[in-house]
DNA sequence: CGTGTGATTGAAATGCTTCAATTATCGTGG
DNA sequence: CCACGATAATTGAAGCATTTCAATCACACG
């Protein structure tokens, strides 16, 4: 049973420009850390903060093994979370979206590689001085506990759904998270853009991108969506998805 | 693929006994969060809390849906971490043992169970009089950051489990998992003492009793190990039952 | 000692993986 | 702008692992 994940070739030609400067609070698009944050809080971690920029998807942001000095924030783009294990296989653990934070350690490296999947910006904060404003700032740091918390909170609703879901219920789930953003997917038409391929969503999922597309082929033949094209969903009954997750409705 | 969990019958006729008292700093038996902490901060964590004792295994400490009031913390025993679902099945989301923090929280509600598997000591903390101690010390809150990114490396290494392992690996991830807990595993005879049941085990590795139950055979017939008892396990060959999860041995 | 539960084993059915072949899609260069 | 080539996605079919149902064995408790 080891998957010995075939990684899509990543985009040749076009290394990802890395466009790295200072920035200061007046420069920001959007509120750091979706809008908990008072105003003199947003301050001080913009002091601390660079923005950087990746024009294309395929870019490493950071890999595991790699000494950590940076957290990162996602202000806009889809980064992919994922971990190489020693017999080649690949899993993916998540994918990040604007307000999430990145860059998990242990014992000084990061211990998962993140890429990004789209066009990002995103906000690095170096870890030493991350620390010393957290250790001053409590509050500051009360919000950060809050997001990891939410993000263990994800990780075990993906291990529920790992452990009891059959591939299309995992689809199903996977597909119905997605549809929560915003910048992806469009209530008028119902439609979902999808950043990534196939093959992520087979690693993401823990099985196959040949079990993926009958997975999609099963939704699609019980009216639950239509494939517009590979990399874009248009949902015919979500609310049935839904019930089809929870094991309400078929099998 | 519905694996509706045959839980075990909880053991009747003798209810948890509760004995709660408010106990100071100079009564600990062990220290607060595993030696991270200066005495000062030790002292403050003790003024809040309360310490709980469960003289047997099959006790709630609480339940998916309750209001929550409490974080927990565990000073002896083991406690099982799941989660019901709504077509009746279980998944265990993880196994407690001392100087782990229970009591994950979603809008003001447990999001998990939480039972004991054997007879447990812990500390309660009130979350109102925990968020205020944080904001006050800011080191503490940093230890409590610690701890809630460790769960979040733990859940993803499980994600990986789950989304990469065949049954008979899974079941040795588990075990070597355990092997690290001294309370329960005598390197001298490399016994394990397990103080869950194969359905608890089946339920926290995604699959049924009958495959764990060949999992320990195939592992048996490998000559990694030895099945003493349902509830005791002796390795014969931890180091290449390691090797044998990481994909190098046999398949 | 009997009874009930947990654990194990057997056997059939199911779902998933894998390998192979085909079709669709996208980026590129003419 | 279109055609081409490469890669992604899908579908088919065989093999394999796991689930499920059923039966048996083992053990703890009364």
């Amino acid at each position: 049973m080891v998957r010995r994940s075939r990684v899509r070739s990543e985009p040749k030609g076009r290394r990802p420009k890395i466009i790295a400067r200072e920035f200061c609070a007046a420069d920001q698009t959007r509120p750091l850390l979706g809008n908990l944050l008072s105003p003199a809080e947003q301050a001080e971690l913009a002091r601390i903060a660079t923005v950087l920029t990746y024009q294309s998807g395929g870019a490493p942001i950071f890999s595991q093994g790699e000494d950590a000095h940076f957290l990162y924030l996602i202000d806009e783009g889809v980064i992919r979370i994922g971990r190489h294990l020693p017999d080649g296989a690949r899993q993916v653990l998540g994918f990040m979206w604007p307000g999430d934070l990145l860059g998990l350690v242990e014992e000084g490296r990061y211990i998962n590689s993140a890429d990004s999947l789209t066009p990002v910006t995103l906000f690095r904060f170096p870890l030493e001085r991350l620390r010393s404003l957290l250790l001053s700032e409590p509050l500051l740091q009360l919000h950060m506990l809050a997001k990891a918390v939410h993000e263990l909170r994800n990780a075990q609703r993906q291990i529920i759904v790992l452990g009891q879901l059959n591939t299309a219920k995992r689809l199903a789930s996977f597909l119905l998270d997605c549809r929560q953003h915003v910048a992806f997917f469009g209530s008028a038409t119902e439609q979902l853009r999808l950043p990534m391929s196939r093959f992520d969503i087979a690693d993401y999922l823990g099985t196959s991108p040949e079990s993926v597309a009958r997975a999609f082929a099963k939704l699609e033949r019980d009216g639950f969506l239509r494939r517009a094209s590979p990399r874009s969903v248009q949902f015919l009954n979500a609310d049935g998805l839904a019930r089809f997750v929870r094991g309400m409705s078929h099998s």
